[in-house]
DNA sequence: GCTGAAAAGCTCTGCTA
DNA sequence: TAGCAGAGCTTTTCAGC
């Protein structure tokens, strides 16, 4: 984790990976103008020093019958940070939770993102994982009629 | 892009990959409980069949100083089909938004997903790149104070 | 900090069952 | 559809610059 400066073909490498999490080391490296072995290098200084979090496989929803994604603004009743911990610690168990923020400037306390196959299953979650929820003052539930953009890209430029 | 019937293996693999996107094949195999070729072979069937969208690299935005996320939802003043596909094209080009969509359930037509630097960054992409357009009749901003979960993976389960 | 070459390791294809 | 074996690539390390 130590500090590194990023240069501009370090950015390259970064900009590059984003896009295409399995490029090839040597695919890599002559895209950013390198030879294969300061590539790989930088790219190991890259994960070491953090700024890599990690590498994921990006799954097409819509195969697995997965149609439904639902914004859930949730209110809490009590804003101690037990309850909050709380909270929290049962978001984490549940897989349909793609997303969960603590946020401000509205009236809700948090901000969740779900996806499920359709509005029954959408129910049972409602049901079964967040009414049951003592803490839950109030739920408003925006759904999703397109996905217009979804990136896992930061702007790092 | 076949139909596939997948079976536990495939699942397995499929699981794994989502968390760990730059698992050498060797080791995959060995987690799933496979040699080498047919794990090889199965992810790619995977690859063709559509199942597998792509692979990301995931960055540290903290490294990267962006430490500003913001829920934006977005009304429009018409809903002429030219109007919203003006307002999704602009959408697209802009690097800060990681997710767009079209909602319902609220009085917005949009919700956006926006990562900047800070306060004074987020005001620029709002008076450079929103507030221009004549097309937007109301904003809303919800500021994330804490990210509880953040995830790339869907439930396939 | 890069290049180039060599060694080690990995992936993929065809074959056998 | 799995496993095995060999060919072909890829990655990584090490001199040399």
């Amino acid at each position: 984790m130590n500090e590194l400066t990023l240069d501009k073909i370090d950015f390259a490498i970064l900009t590059e990976l984003q896009h295409h999490g399995r490029l090839s080391n040597q695919e890599l490296a002559q895209k950013v103008g390198l030879s294969p072995s300061p590539c790989s290098r930088r790219v190991k200084a890259l994960e070491d020093a953090g700024y890599i979090a990690g590498y994921s496989t990006l799954l097409n929803a819509e195969h697995f019958n997965l149609a439904l994604t639902v914004y859930i603004q949730i209110r809490l009743e009590k804003h101690t940070s037990e309850t909050l911990e709380a909270f929290e610690k049962d978001i984490l168990n549940y897989q349909e939770v793609q997303e969960c923020s603590l946020i401000t400037g509205s009236e809700a306390d948090y901000q969740l993102k779900v996806l499920v196959k359709d509005m029954q299953n959408y129910k049972l979650f409602l049901l079964d994982k967040l009414t049951v929820n003592p803490n839950i003052a109030g739920i408003h539930s925006s759904f999703v009629l397109k996905n217009v953009k979804s990136s896992t890209a930061i702007p790092i430029n």
